[in-house]
RNA sequence: GCGGAUGUGGUGAAAUGGUAGACACGCAAGAUUUAGGUUCUUGUGACUAAGAGUCGUGGGGGUUCGAGUCCCUUCAUCCGCACCA
C-alpha cells in the first residue's frame, strides 16, 4: 500500500468481517455484575429500503459509545431490528404491485448489508423483525395477557374518518384534515375500536418522570409532562328541569370558585342531551352534523368562530337558590376532555366571554380586579355569597367542601392524556387475537393468529375483512358460527417493547425475565426527538403493565435518553417552484446558481434531509467515494450530536484528508519506531494530557468534543514526530490508536495490526489506555496578568507557585512597583488581577 | 395563547465565573510540481496607517477583582402543545 494515500478499499475489504462480527450470549449477561453490563439501544429503524443520513448519525453515536464502552470492560448489549409493520409496505405494493411481506423483507436485507458496510457493531443474533411471527405471535400472547388484566377494551370512540378509504386513520395520518393518502376531508366517525388503559397509570407515569430528571432532556420530560396534562379541579352537577333526560349534567371545572358568576352551561355536540335532542329537533341536528364536518386543522380552529344553539333546557344552579342556568351547545366543548360540558363563567374565560356576547347571555363579575373583562387572574371574591373576600385558592378549597357537603359535587382530578386507541383497519399489522361469537361475546383465539399471505390489496377498506377463509371460523368456546376479528394493531404496539425482546428473541415466552431483570434497564437509547411522546410515553406505560402483569420486575425502559438532531442539508428551488437535486447545481461564476441545463436556481434554507425536497445525500454514495471512516467520522464532527447537522460536502472532503494525513504520518512514525529512534520523551505526557480529555467527552458523548480533541492530539504528534524517540512515538501512537478506533475502526485497526505485527489481539478485544494522571498533569502552568479584569499579559511558571511569587512575577511583567496596586487577586495556577 | 430551547467570526463550533473563538470548513498569500481528491508554510473576529491600542459572545441593566457563563429586563429565531374548561 502507498504510504501517502490511505486505500480505504482495500482496508475495508480486509477488516470487514473482524469489524461488524459481535455476538454476547445470555450466559455471558448473567455471568456479568449487573452494573458492568452496558445496554446501548438505538430506536429501531422503519425498513423503507435505502438507509439515510439520520440512520448513519443515530446508529453512528450508538455504536461509539457501544464499542467505547466494549473497551472499557463492559457487556455491551448493543442489538438492532426492524420496526417491519406499517402502512407504506402496503401502498408500496398496491402502488407498484408484489407482497407487502417481499417488499418488506428485501428491504430489510438491503438496509442490514448497508448496516454491516459501515461497520456498525451489532449484535446479530439478536436480530428481530417485528412483522416476524416469531415476534408478533409473542405480542399477541402480552395482548390477551392485557386483555385478561381489563388493560384492553373494545368502546366507542371518535375517530378519524376517511370516508373514501374507509378506514381509521392515526392522528399522524391525517395532514390540515386530510386523509394522507386519499385526500379526503376527515371525519370524526364513532365506531367501536380497541383500546388500551394507559389512562389508569396518568399518575405513575407523570411520577415516573421525577426519576429521569437529569437523564433525558427537560423538553422530552416537559413535553410528556404537558402531553398527560394534570389539572386539579372539580365535578358539579347541575340538575335538568326538564324530564326525559339524564337527571344533571356533569361538568368539570378548574374554577369551581366562580360559580357564583355562571350564565350557561354548554355542552358539547357529541354530548348524550345533544344527540337525544338531534333525534327530535332539527335545528340541533343540523348544528351537530356542521360540526362534525369541522376541520380541526390549526389555522381552521384559530379563524372559528364559537357557536352554538340553544336548547330549550335548563338547569338549576347548584347553590344559587332558586336560578336557571340555560343549556346551549357549543363547538368549542370537546367531548374527549373532561365530562364533555363545561359550566360558563363569561367574565372570567375568554371563550365564555365571546360565546356570551354574541348570544347576549349574562355577564357577573365575580372577581375584584380593575383589568377589563375577562379577567383571568387572582383577587377577592365579590357577589360570591359565602365565598366574598376570598381569593381563587381558598374559595376553591370553600366551595368543593361546600359542594360535596350538598352532594351536588366533588374534588376532580383530570387528564389531557387519553386512552390509546390500537386498532387500524389495515392488513399489515399484528392480527388482534380474538373471536367475535354471537353466542358467547368476545373470545380469545387461539394463538398464534398468522397474517394469512394469499391477500388482495387495493380494495377499499381493510383487506382481511374480504378474506373470507381467514376470517370466518368457528368459536372456539361452544364451535359455533363466529368472526375473526379483521383490525390489526397500532405499530407503536410493536415498538413498545422490543427491547426486552432482544434480550432473547427466541424464548418461548414473550419476555425471558431472568434476563431482562438483569440486563435492564437499558442504560442509554438514542433516537429522534420527535418519539419525544408518542413511542417514548408508551414504553414507559408498557414497562408498568407488564410489570403489574408479572413479565418482569424493572420499572424504567431507558435509564437514560439522547435526542439526536436532525441531518439537514440546504435546499434549492428553480424559478417555477420546483425542487432541484443539490448534485444537479454548479456555479455560473458570477454567484448565481444554476441547474446543468441552464436553468436559475435559487437558494432556499437549511432543513431536515427529505426525498420530496430532493436535499438528500445519499450515504452509499459518499461510503464509495470517501469511504466508512470518512464518512463515520465527518457525522459525529463539528456538531454535538443533540444539535441539527448541517450538511457540508466541503468539510467532507477535510475529514478524508485528515485519514490521509493520518496515514501518512503514521508511516513516518512507524519507520521511526523500528528504527528506535533517539530523541526526546516529551510525548509521553502529552499523550497522558490528551487521553485523559479524550475519555472525559467519551464519557459524556460529546463525540464533537473527542473529534477535535483527537485531532488536537494529532497535530501535537506530527509537529514532535523528528525530534521525538522512537520508544515516545510509540506510546503516542498506542495510544491514539485505540481513541481513535470507536471512531474510524478501519484505519485503527490497519494501523494496529501494523504496529503489533498480528502478533497481538485484535484491537477490539484490547482494553482502553489508562491514564498515568501524574503524567497528565503538566509540571509548568501559564498565569494570565490582567489589570481591572483586563488581559495585560502571560507568563510561565513552575505548578502550585506561591501567591506572593505570582504577584511578585505579574507586577515586574507590568513595570509595577509593589505596593502600586489597590487590590491584588491571585488564583493559583490561573490569573493574577491587579486592581488599580 | 401556553410551554420549552437557542442567540459567540464568513460557516460548523470550543470555553469547572478566570487568557473568548480550541478543533475544523472556507478564504487569502507564498512554497513544492503532486498528477489519485495533492502536499507544506503563513495569515484569517472587527476597527485603526500601525501597535503591546480600542471594541467585541442579539440589545439594555445588575452582581463580581473578573461575566459568553450568574440575576433582571428586552428583542429575535426555532421547536412542542393548543377551543383542555
Amino acid at each position: 500500500m502507498s504510504d501517502n494515500i490511505y486505500n480505504f478499499r482495500a482496508v475495508e475489504k480486509k477488516w470487514g468481517d473482524v469489524l461488524a462480527g459481535y455476538a454476547i450470549s445470555n450466559d455471558e449477561i448473567m455471568c456479568t455484575n449487573k452494573d458492568k453490563i452496558y445496554y446501548v439501544l438505538e430506536m429501531l429503524p422503519y425498513p423503507s429500503g435505502k438507509l439515510h443520513m439520520g440512520h448513519v448519525r443515530n446508529y453512528m453515536i450508538g455504536d461509539v459509545v457501544a464499542r467505547f464502552k466494549r473497551m472499557l470492560g463492559f457487556t455491551v448489549i448493543h442489538p438492532i431490528g426492524w420496526d417491519s409493520f406499517g402502512m407504506p409496505a402496503e401502498n408500496a405494493a398496491i402502488q407498484e404491485g408484489g407482497h407487502p411481506k417481499a417488499w418488506t423483507n428485501d428491504n430489510i436485507a438491503n438496509m442490514r448489508q448497508e448496516l454491516q458496510k459501515l461497520a456498525y457493531m451489532y449484535d446479530w443474533p439478536r436480530e428481530i423483525s417485528t412483522c416476524n411471527s416469531k415476534y408478533y405471535a409473542k405480542e399477541q400472547e402480552i395482548f390477551l395477557s392485557m386483555f385478561k388484566h381489563g388493560l384492553v377494551y373494545r368502546k366507542k370512540s371518535y375517530v378519524n374518518w376517511d370516508p373514501v378509504d374507509q378506514t381509521v386513520l392515526a392522528n399522524e395520518q391525517v395532514i390540515d384534515g386530510r386523509g394522507w393518502r386519499s385526500g379526503a376531508i376527515v371525519e370524526k366517525k364513532l365506531i367501536e375500536q380497541w383500546s388500551i388503559r394507559i389512562t389508569s397509570y396518568a399518575d405513575e407515569l407523570l411520577d415516573g418522570l421525577k426519576d429521569l430528571t437529569g437523564a433525558w432532556p427537560d423538553k422530552v420530560l416537559k413535553m410528556q409532562e404537558n402531553w398527560i396534562g394534570k389539572s386539579d379541579g372539580a365535578i358539579i352537577n347541575f340538575e335538568l328541569e326538564q324530564q326525559h333526560y339524564p337527571s344533571h349534567i356533569s361538568v368539570f371545572t378548574t374554577r369551581p370558585d366562580t360559580i357564583f358568576g355562571a350564565s350557561f352551561v354548554a355542552i358539547s355536540p357529541d354530548h348524550e342531551v345533544a344527540q337525544k335532542l338531534a333525534k327530535t329537533n332539527k335545528l340541533v341536528s343540523n348544528f351537530v352534523d356542521e360540526c362534525r364536518k369541522m376541520k380541526t386543522t390549526e389555522e381552521a380552529l384559530e379563524k372559528m368562530e364559537k357557536k352554538g344553539v340553544f336548547t330549550g333546557l335548563y338547569v338549576k344552579h347548584p347553590v344559587k337558590n332558586g336560578e336557571r342556568l340555560p343549556v346551549y351547545i357549543a363547538n368549542f366543548v370537546l367531548i374527549e376532555y373532561g365530562t364533555g360540558a363545561v359550566f360558563a363563567c363569561p367574565a372570567h374565560d375568554e371563550r365564555d366571554f365571546e360565546f356570551a356576547k354574541k348570544y347576549e347571555l349574562s355577564i357577573t363579575r365575580v372577581i375584584k380586579s380593575d383589568a377589563p373583562l375577562p379577567y383571568t387572574g387572582d383577587g377577592e371574591h365579590i357577589n360570591s355569597g359565602f365565598l366574598n373576600g376570598l381569593d381563587v385558592a381558598d374559595a376553591k378549597l370553600s366551595i368543593i367542601a361546600y359542594l360535596e357537603k350538598i352532594g351536588a359535587g366533588q374534588r376532580q382530578t383530570t387528564y389531557r392524556l387519553r386512552d390509546w386507541t390500537i386498532s387500524r383497519q389495515r392488513y399489515w399489522g399484528c392480527p388482534i387475537p380474538v373471536i367475535h361469537c354471537q353466542k358467547c361475546g368476545i373470545v380469545q383465539s387461539e394463538i398464534p393468529v398468522l397474517l394469512p399471505d394469499d391477500i388482495e390489496l387495493g380494495c377499499s377498506g381493510n383487506p382481511l375483512e374480504n378474506h373470507r377463509s381467514w376470517k370466518f371460523v368457528k368459536c372456539p368456546k361452544c364451535g359455533d358460527d363466529a368472526v375473526r376479528e379483521t383490525d390489526t394493531l397500532d405499530t407503536f404496539f410493536e415498538s413498545s417493547w422490543y427491547f426486552l425482546r432482544y434480550l432473547d428473541p427466541e424464548s418461548t415466552i414473550p419476555i425471558n425475565q431472568k434476563v431482562a431483570d438483569h440486563a435492564m434497564p437499558v442504560d442509554i437509547c438514542i433516537g429522534g426527538i420527535e418519539h419525544a411522546v408518542l413511542h417514548l410515553l408508551y414504553a414507559r406505560f408498557f414497562m408498568f403493565a407488564l410489570r403489574d402483569m408479572g413479565y418482569l420486575k424493572t420499572e424504567i425502559p431507558f435509564k437514560s435518553l439522547l435526542t439526536q438532531g436532525m441531518v439537514c442539508h440546504k435546499s434549492y428551488k428553480d424559478l417555477d417552484g420546483n425542487w432541484v437535486y443539490p448534485d444537479d447545481i454548479t456555479s455560473a461564476g458570477d454567484g448565481q446558481l444554476i441547474t446543468k441545463d441552464g436553468k436559475k436556481v435559487l437558494e432556499c434554507a437549511f432543513e431536515k434531509m427529505s426525498k420530496s425536497k430532493k436535499n438528500i445525500v445519499n450515504p452509499q454514495k459518499i461510503i464509495d467515494s470517501h469511504g466508512v471512516d470518512a464518512v463515520r467520522l465527518f457525522i459525529i464532527s463539528d456538531t454535538p450530536p443533540e444539535k441539527d447537522f448541517d450538511w457540508n460536502t466541503a468539510a467532507l472532503d477535510g475529514t478524508w484528508r485528515f485519514l490521509n494525513h493520518v496515514w501518512r504520518v503514521f508511516n513516518k512514525a512507524f519507520s521511526r519506531i523500528t528504527q528506535q529512534s533517539p530523541g526526546n520523551e516529551t510525548l509521553v505526557a502529552t499523550t497522558h494530557r490528551f487521553l485523559k480529555k479524550i475519555t472525559a467527552t467519551y464519557e459524556s458523548i460529546s463525540l464533537n468534543k473527542a473529534v477535535a480533541l483527537i485531532r488536537e492530539f494529532f497535530n501535537e504528534i506530527d509537529d514532535k514526530l523528528e525530534s521525538e524517540s522512537g520508544a515516545s512515538i510509540s506510546v503516542a501512537f498506542n495510544v491514539f490508536v485505540k481513541v481513535l478506533y470507536p471512531i474510524t475502526p478501519y484505519i485503527a485497526h490497519e494501523m494496529w495490526s501494523i504496529m503489533t505485527a498480528g502478533g497481538s489481539t485484535p484491537l477490539q478485544s484490547e482494553s482502553w489506555p489508562e491514564t498515568d494522571t501524574k503524567l497528565a498533569e503538566s509540571d509548568t502552568v501559564t498565569i494570565a496578568v490582567q489589570v481591572n479584569g483586563k488581559l495585560r499579559g502571560t507568563f510561565e511558571i513552575c505548578k502550585d507557585a506561591g501567591d506572593i511569587v505570582l504577584e511578585g512575577e505579574a507586577m515586574e511583567l507590568l513595570g509595577l512597583a509593589s505596593g502600586s496596586a489597590r487590590r491584588i487577586v491571585v488564583v493559583p495556577n490561573r490569573i493574577v488581577n491587579i486592581v488599580i
